[in-house]
DNA sequence: CTGGTTATTAAGGCG
DNA sequence: CGCCTTCCATAACCAG
């Protein structure tokens, strides 16, 4: 067990013996922190003689004329007074006690990784540590009961287990019945990049754009309890069911237009159409349903992904990652746990195959392509970087992946030679070096174009990026963009809509902008919308499209767990 | 170059 | 209203 240091909290600790001076504009000083205080009242000194103080002030004014409205209460709310209070074990990491000052506890035997106040769990039972990584469970179906119960009381009240049942069962399946029957052929690969803006044209796309709203409350609802990591939309057109996964593992379903026998049903007992699922003991690093509305598929830090399936009700392990215990023989992902470093850090379908593949990236800059079809089996697992890869995206013609993250390099691939996990290591076709962190990179319906988001302030956008040989020079259209989203703030990821609307693209982002606002560009980087109104309090880190619906819409994920629907 | 620190950031919750 | 917590992001820095 380690402490955290308190070491030199004024640099002047354990040289005593070696007395030293400080030099700053020919002073000298008799401790460092002196002299950085000198260094301070210098820069204020010149700040103030600048008149910019003054400036800023004014600005700042400006900006806060427009009060910043409360967080709305649509939603989930806490309990205050649990109906049954879980019984508790004596551990004080269970109890939610923080352990002052510790942040990585231990790393324990199984590779575990305790961070303090951290990873608890309201599941009560003895057994909890037994699952590996500290997952939900050893890797079984999750009923829905089972997923509402392991929120705790504190989401919970009379009612919301039932709620949340009747929701799952009957509104979702019919809102996913109704779609896929009317929607194309079933059997053939579904190919979410096949979706045509159907009434929306390049003409009347700005005014859409325009019209998009956030003026009233009922466009906000908590819909998980922590940060928000991922957002998905239900493709099914006529509704809006909104998804946010957050960082301890919730899985928030939002119905934002309640209809019929549900919203009798749910007047007394649930938050506004949100229900509440916790499949998960880590951030849900990505979401997206199939394409025909089927299944809800999700990964986590936890190294697990589920699959939620609408049919057979239940969150379903589908993949994970085991370390090399015999225990896990029989495993998809046995030995595929890299230590308590790695993480599955973002996933993305192989549309070529539907739901039944796809990729998973881990903090350790391995990508692996899974498939579920007949045997299930992980097709390749490639180490394409020494760092953390936050995002990949196929390209579609179906060989070309980009890769992008901590490596401060965005890379293509092929991925024809990565056909198994024997191939030797590959080597990237093209790459551009941004000399940053890439918080993504994913290429448009089209594939014409490749958008990243970055640490260096840049939403760029690359021209065929997949004809793309060797270095890849700064790209045609660059637009700036405050990314500095902070340590409390999900990243920025900005997202295409999966449509084109007679060949235009468009895509969505957060943004740092006060008042808070939600921006929309063209494909050619120009800004189309800047959409604010008195609904959005906050940065929404995570944005995406409703992918199918006859008129555009927004949904944004922020720091408390809140989604917004800009329509 | 590696490892180990710390600054920075926004927003809700609570006193 | 003002302080406190957040704590699996990232960059920048420093020491060895």
């Amino acid at each position: 067990m380690r402490t955290t240091r308190s070491r030199a909290v004024s640099g002047d600790s354990d040289d005593d013996d070696a007395p030293q001076t400080f030099m700053f504009q020919g002073k000298a000083y008799e401790s460092y922190q002196e002299m950085v205080n000198a260094k301070r009242q210098r820069n204020q000194d010149v700040l103030a003689s600048s008149g910019l103080l003054g400036a800023k002030a004014a600005i700042d004014d400006a900006v806060l004329e427009q009060k910043a409205a409360k967080a709305a209460s649509r939603g989930l709310k806490r309990s205050k007074a649990p109906r049954e209070p879980l019984p508790r074990r004596k551990s004080s990491r269970l109890q939610g006690v923080a352990a002052s000052g510790i942040y990585v506890e231990s790393e324990l035997a199984a590779g575990k990784v305790v961070v303090a106040g951290g990873l608890y769990t309201p599941n009560d039972s003895e057994e909890e540590s037994k699952f590996f990584n500290d997952r939900i469970n050893d890797g079984s179906d999750l009923t829905v009961s089972e997923a509402v119960e392991l929120c705790g009381s504190k989401w919970s009240k009379e009612g919301t287990v039932e709620a949340a049942e009747q929701f799952m069962k009957q509104s979702l399946s019919d809102i996913t019945k109704t779609f896929s029957s009317t929607s194309s052929r079933k059997g053939s690969p579904d190919s979410v990049r096949s979706v045509p803006g159907k009434s929306i044209t390049s003409k009347t796309l700005q005014s859409n754009l325009n019209a998009l709203s956030l003026e009233s409350d009922t466009c906000v609802a908590k819909v998980t309890p922590e940060r928000i990591y991922s957002v998905a939309c239900h493709p099914n057109p006529n509704h809006i069911i909104a998804c946010a996964g957050d960082k301890r593992g919730h899985v928030g379903i939002w119905n934002v237009d309640q209809y019929g026998a549900e919203a009798k049903q749910e007047d007394e007992s649930s938050s506004d159409g949100v229900h509440l699922f916790k499949p998960f003991n880590g951030a849900v690093s990505s979401m997206t349903w199939n394409q025909s509305g089927t299944s809800l598929l999700a990964a986590s830090y936890d190294g697990s992904v589920r699959s939620f399936d609408v049919e057979k009700q239940a969150f379903k392990e589908v993949f994970a990652t085991y370390s090399d215990d015999d225990v896990y023989k029989d495993k998809l992902g046995y030995n595929l746990h890299g230590g308590y470093r790695s993480w599955l850090q973002s996933l993305e379908l192989d549309h070529r195959f539907g739901s039944e593949c796809f990729f998973l990236s881990t903090s350790e800059g391995s990508v692996m392509h899974v498939d579920l079809r007949s045997k299930r089996k992980v097709t390749f697992d490639q180490t394409l970087s020494e760092r953390k890869i936050n995002s990949m995206s196929l390209h579609p013609n179906g060989y070309t992946m980009a890769t992008a993250g901590l490596s401060t390099v965005v890379q293509l691939w092929d991925i024809r030679s990565m056909s198994d996990s024997k191939s030797k290591k590959p080597k990237p076709l093209a790459w551009q070096n941004v000399g940053k962190s890439i918080n993504s990179a994913f290429f448009s319906p089209s594939g014409k174009r490749l958008l990243t988001t970055t640490m260096m302030d840049h939403l760029d956008i690359l021209e065929d990026a997949h004809l793309a040989s060797g270095l890849i020079k700064t790209p045609k259209t660059r637009i700036k963009h405050d990314n500095r989203t902070g340590r409390w703030l999900s990243t920025f990821m900005a997202r295409w809509h999966p449509a084109s609307f007679s060949g235009e693209e468009i895509f969505v982002s957060g943004s740092m902008k006060k008042p808070r606002t939600i921006e929309v560009f063209g494909g050619n980087g120009s800004l189309l919308r800047e959409i604010r109104g008195i609904a959005l309090t906050a940065v929404a880190s995570r944005c995406c499209f409703h992918p199918s619906a006859e008129k555009l819409i927004v949904i944004g994920g922020n720091s408390s767990g809140r989604l917004t629907i800009a329509r």
